[in-house]
DNA sequence: GAGCGTTCCAATCGTATGATTAAAACTAGC
DNA sequence: GCTAGTTTTAATCATACGATTGGAACGCTC
């Protein structure tokens, strides 16, 4: 009676746990988070972890595969689009920065706070440590590939380092911005107010166009 | 023979803790270190870290506290001069944010690779989790309380979210500069040449300059 | 040099961790 | 409805963890 019914009951331990582990890896990182955790909030048995992924550190780069794939395809897509527009002039420096950071606002479920995925990769982002730096690398080499090339057209800078410097920066911005504000008013005790995603994203392109512009301005004057 | 030797044989064991502690929480986080790996590293028995401080975390605030204290007088003093120096007029921004920014790169063992203690920062100012942002509000929430209106004077901008958003992006992008390039050299293939502190500094106040002129402009035309 | 507070150490406590196992439960295919 | 393959389960492994203990070694005062 229940064998052939309209709920997708089929295999969902594993996105249980995909969908566990994205939350509570972003909220108290890798390390601190036990499996024991991540299978207690998925409703499942300690071993499927280890049965579905082969170990803790594959699960991470599991959950990060699952959704880093499609906003970079958005970016990429996005991309090509602000190169398409400009033709054989300069590409509009926000569109290219809005290429790569509006996708990650599209992800669904980026409500007022931000989505459990943003702030995993804003994480790992800014870990230094080996393995995470690999995993970060994989997913993301590709992307980055792509966008070094597009700062350097829109800001007219060719000097690989400070290309490097200024991307390196914005990505700090980014990952800070998407961490959310918790720790800040715990310091300033400035209430954000009500947090529109949209201007959140504004807020942050100008940011960086103008951080960036200064960098290249800094480069030219010298 | 050896009672009242020159040689500070005295209590060392505390400060071999500390130094072994701020580097392997700089290099692999908090979670992710074991006492036993810092008391190996130290030379010293486990038993010493509680004794000394009373549990991990008391550790870590003693590793914070240590550093941030003559970090935090030097980012005052300077911030104080600048406002000297701008009297009645508007303070200028890039010294208010060296003010905030140099002290760090003055600290001892700042060389070529920086020091532990900077990338401890960086990677606590980048740690939403509640023990974290309770170490961090501790011991900067004085000093934030200076900087942030003095940012709204060298700025021009009065709204508190404003400039809670300014100080958290830059933040971000400080962050990741102190946490140095090799993220980024895996990821883009480029090669960091020389890096002179010095160099890093002025870029580092450049790209947040630009960065928050940006988001008071946006402020201003709305 | 006896007495006393401080610092250090080897050993151990109780618990938590990631991983593994063997058996049970489920799902097709025929 | 039996079988073969896939998935889930409870129980357990070996190890690592932070913390604690009782006593040894040290430094100081009288």
């Amino acid at each position: 009676m229940n064998q052939t019914l309209e709920t997708p009951v089929r295999h969902d331990t594993k996105e249980k746990i995909l969908d566990a582990a994205e939350r509570l890896f972003a909220e108290h990182g890798f390390a601190a988070t036990p499996l024991r955790q991540i299978t207690a909030e998925a409703g499942v048995n300690l071993a499927a972890v280890n049965y579905h992924f082969h170990s803790k550190e594959a699960l991470l780069s599991a959950v990060v595969e699952r959704k880093v794939q499609p906003v970079n395809v958005r970016r990429i897509e996005l991309l090509d689009q602000a190169l398409r527009e400009a033709g054989q002039s300069r590409p509009a420096l926000k569109k290219v920065i809005r290429a790569f950071v509006q996708p990650i606002f599209e992800a669904k479920g980026a409500g007022i706070e931000f989505s459990s995925f943003s702030r995993l990769m804003a994480r790992l982002a800014s870990e230094p440590d080996e393995w995470a730096v690999a995993v970060m690398s994989h997913h993301m080499k590709a992307v980055i590939g792509r966008f070094i090339p597009a700062f350097g057209a829109a800001l007219g800078v060719d000097n690989p380092a400070t290309l490097a410097w200024a991307a390196k920066l914005s990505l700090g911005a980014m990952a800070h911005s998407l961490m959310g504000l918790p720790a800040l008013h715990r310091m300033t005790g400035v209430e954000p107010g009500v947090m529109d995603p949209a201007e959140h994203l504004e807020r942050l392109i100008s940011y960086i166009a103008g951080g960036m512009r200064a960098l290249a301005e800094r480069e030219r004057s010298r």
